[in-house]
Formats: C-alpha cells, structure tokens, sequence
RNA sequence: GGCGAGGUAGCAAAGUGGUAAUGCACUGGUCUGCAAAACCGGUAUGCGCGGGUUCAAUUCCCGCCCUCGCCUCCA
C-alpha cells in the first residue's frame, strides 16, 4: 500500500515511490538557528517525521537531509547583538534545537548539513549559473539570478501570470541601495557583497568578499546529499514562495536534473483563533508548555492531530485533551500487556486489526482520521476476553501504529510515582480505617478534607491510593 | 487586488451523492457504603449564508459572507 501524498506543483496526490526503487530520498528545509524554535515550526517537522515514519513502515528506506541555516541576515544580525562569534551563537541554538527534537521524539535526519560548512559548493553552483547566462554579477560585488532566464519561474506558486516585479514589498525595499543594482526587482541574491553590519562575517569569492544568499543553500546542499533529481522537498507554506520557487529556479538551471518530483508543504499552526505573536502572549515554545505542565508527548499529540493541510487552531485546552486522549491509549496498552505476558518495547511489521487506520493514514497522512480509527478499534476491543494470542496480535498491531505515528505512551497517572506530604497521608489512613469500622459519616468528611486540599482516594478491594486532583 | 487554504456539535477534528468517525468536556446507567476507575448508553434532523443540479447534497455547480496564509529572504 503506497502513501499517496498531495504534491503542491501539481496539486494532486500522487503516489510515493522511491526514484531508484529502493531509498526514499527528501529534503526538508531546517530551521534557522537565532533563537528557540516554536511550536509552529514544528508542526511543520512533526509531520515531516510522520511522513518519514509511514515510509519506513511501509518497508522503505529513507535518506533524510534537513538542513541548518546558520548564516543570513537573522543569525548575523542577533550573533552581533549577543557580542558572540556567529559559529557560538549558532551552535548554541542548534544544541537547543536539537534538544527540543529529541524530546519531540523526532527521527534524526542521515545529514543535517550546515550553511556555512558549504559555502565552496554554493560559490560553485553560482559560477555555474553565471556561465549558463542565469546569473550576473554587481559592481558592489553581488551575484543576482536573472530570474527572466527561467521560463518556468513561478510554476509551483503559480504566480506565473503575475506581475513579480511590482510586489508590495520590493516596492518598499526598492531605496535599498543594493536594490538599485539589479536588471529586475524579480532577482534574487545568490551572493550578497560585504557589507559593514555584517562584521566579520564574510567569506572570499571571486566577486570579492561576502556572503551566500539564503536560497542558495538548499539548492547546493540538496544537489550535494542527494543528486540533481530526488524525490520529495519538504517545508512549511510559507516557503513555497520565494523560497522554493528560488531553488527550482538556481538547481534546474545549474543541473541537468528536474530536482524535486514532489512537493510537500505544511500549513501553518494557528493558536487560539488567529496568529501566533509574541506581543499577544501565545508564543509558545515547548520550554513555556512545559513550564505549565506539558510534556513534549502531549505537544506532539497535539501537533499531529490536525491534517497537515487544515489549519490547525492550537489551544491549552487542546493540550488537556491530548492528555487525556495518551492516557487511555496507554490503558489500552496496559490491559492488552496483562493478557498477552508481553513486555517492554513491542514490535511488529504490519498493522493487524488496525489495518483500516493504517489505510488512512496512507491516504495523504491523514492523521486525525487514523486516530479516529485506532480508537475505533480501542473501543470495540475487550482486552479482558481475549486470548492470550489474540491479545498479542493486538498489540504489536497497536505499537505498529503508534511507531508510525511517533507517539510514546505516559505512565500512568495511577502508576506515577507521587509523593503524598505525611499530612495527606495521614488523613488518607485515618479515613480508611474510619471506612474499616464502617462510620461511613466520618469517612466521608475525611474524605472531603482531601479533596479540599488538592487529593483524591481510590479505593480497591484491600487497599487505597491517594493520587494527584 | 492576485494566488492558495479553510468555515462540521461546548472545544478540537475526520469524512461522505443517500441523511454525520474520533478525542476532550458534559450527561444517564451498571458497579461501589459513597466515590474513583472500568464498562454500557446519550448529546450536530445538522455540516458559514443564499440559490441551482439531482429521486437524494453537508458532500457537485454558481454567487455571497467570514477566517487564515503568501504576494522577495517567515516552518
């Protein structure tokens, strides 16, 4: 069953199917590294991971490439601002990034290459593009992709019928200086020439000192890592314009190669209605989430619950059901292990009774309809009348499907370990021996006493557990 | 203005030419001394608004309203 996924240049969902019919090859473009990533981005790189997943589960290999910026205006400009080396100041925030992946339970990419590692192959591409006549140096020592020189600029925005070169924005920009110096506002930079808020960050090129472009990057490290044809480019919507259409432009015009077969692109995270700012107070990144309690599993939930292609409204309440939702995913697994004997890390090659989620989440990831599904089956399965086969069965299909999806199940709120102040405990006792004696009056002020205070009492056959409100 | 995405129960979110998955929340019951947990139920005659096509539309077509994104360096 091949995973059918919506392609932007085409606008249709095509079927995904490794080029060289074995390792399926992608580029994600990365973050840049100038400060903490926020739940947004990684809606986008959530379900990057989920689409890697149903690959390899699908019984794929995957060369993964995700970038990282870590040289363009925002890097430099804040390195300078912090008094740090531009490499000290990125590094820092490419540790914090990776830190945040890793709590995410997102899949480390085969190459996670760096801008600024690669700026000889981009210098290359460049001279490449300036021989075929797609590119033309500047007096102040710029290099500009004559974007007239690619018919099918403006193919995967589809903004070919547009008039590029009177944007709002390059309108605005146009007393630039450097602005001045190219034949059509539609150009873009593939090399900026140096210039004095840049500091020490220049680099030698044959057209003086300066530095790569942003788009450049990706075009040489994808060409790099991955030929000049491979199968599926990746990123937020936001980048289809210019970004990748810029790429399309530099890579078909330096290779021979069509670049990427397929186009993925996430729609963006909203919270609470309306976009995501610092100056409204939901600028959320998973250091503030967990600040109030939320754990990376209940982030990730919740990132995955929207198809990748709706708007996703994002919301605190949103995280407590995410919660809830974990915890009866991981009652299910509890009661299934009881039955089976099974223990630790299951695994398993096919879906078994959730196969119809499998199915769906197939059909372009749709997610949100394979949760459904999985907790259709959740439903209708009674762990407790099961065989001890069938209980297995179940099982590995169940962790077939949560390996799919990148979902780790929390302990259970019963089984955490909680420590009761000796205060709580105490009251907790007295109430269980006033229920011993059967002074059900006495019991149940007790009991109100404690839940005052913030604590509940389970009661079982011979015993009691005080737990968390 | 152009291009794109979306408007489904209190919240979140799938889906379909034949009368609406799922999670949370709420709620009735079983169980329990009472609870909790668990289990069994209930909760949109309705899917932005108005037309049209059809035996039948939330699902197709047309118009309108609203939200969000992009329109040169934002995942």
């Amino acid at each position: 069953m091949p995973l059918t996924l919506h392609d932007t240049l085409s606008r249709t969902a095509r079927a995904i199917t490794p080029l060289d019919g074995k390792t399926l090859r992608f580029y994600c473009c990365g973050p840049t590294v100038y400060g903490p990533a926020h739940i947004g981005n990684f809606r986008t790189f959530v379900a990057q991971d989920v689409f890697r997943r149903v690959i390899e589960q699908g019984g794929l290999a995957t060369l993964h490439v995700r970038n990282l910026t870590d040289v363009d205006d925002k890097t430099i400009r804040d390195s300078q601002k912090a008094g740090q080396s531009l490499t000290d100041f990125t590094r820092h925030w490419t540790e914090k990034f990776h830190t945040d992946c890793a709590a995410l339970n997102l899949l480390t990419p085969h190459v996670e290459p760096s801008a600024v590692a690669h700026i000889p192959h981009q210098i290359r591409m460049i001279e490449t593009l300036i021989e075929r006549g797609h590119a033309y140096a500047t007096p102040d020592g710029s290099v500009y992709f004559k974007v007239a020189s690619f018919a099918d600029y403006g193919r995967l925005s589809h903004l070919e019928d547009r008039e590029l070169k009177l944007g709002a924005s390059s309108a605005a920009s146009a007393t630039d200086s450097d602005e001045y110096t190219k034949d059509s506002l539609a150009d873009f930079a593939l090399w900026k020439g140096k210039k004095a808020e840049d500091g020490p960050n220049h680099w030698s090129s044959p057209w003086g000192e300066g530095r790569p472009g942003w788009h450049l990057e990706c075009s040489a490290m994808s060409l790099e890592y991955l030929g000049e044809d491979f199968d599926v480019h990746g990123g937020g919507v936001d980048l289809i314009f210019p970004h990748h259409e810029n790429e399309i432009a530099q890579s078909c015009c330096a290779t021979h190669g069509k670049f990427a077969r397929h186009w993925f692109h996430v729609t963006h995270l909203m919270v609470d209605g309306g976009k995501m700012a610092k100056t409204l107070g939901n600028f959320y990144t998973l250091e503030n989430l967990a600040s109030r309690g939320y754990s990376p599993a209940e982030v990730r939930y919740v990132l995955i619950s929207g198809h990748y292609r709706t708007p996703l409204n994002f919301t605190l309440h949103s995280l407590d059901a995410a919660r809830q939702a974990l915890q009866k995913m991981a009652k299910f697994d509890k009661a299934l292990r009881e039955v089976s004997g099974l223990t630790g890390d299951v695994t398993s090659d096919e879906p078994g009774p959730f196969a119809a989620a499998w199915e769906t989440l197939n059909d372009d990831l749709n997610v949100p309809g394979a949760l459904g599904d999985i907790f259709g089956t959740i439903n209708k399965t009674k762990a407790a009348s099961l065989s001890k086969d069938e209980a297995t069965a179940v099982l590995k299909g169940f962790h077939f499907l949560l390996r799919a999806l990148g979902l780790k199940l929390p302990v259970l709120v019963d089984e955490a370990a909680t420590e009761v102040p000796a205060d709580i405990a105490e009251l907790a006792e007295k109430r269980w021996e006033a229920k011993q004696s059967k002074d059900w009056a006495a019991a149940d002020v007790l009991r109100k006493e404690l839940d005052a205070a913030g604590w509940i009492i389970k009661d079982s056959k011979d015993g009691y557990q005080v737990l968390r409100k």
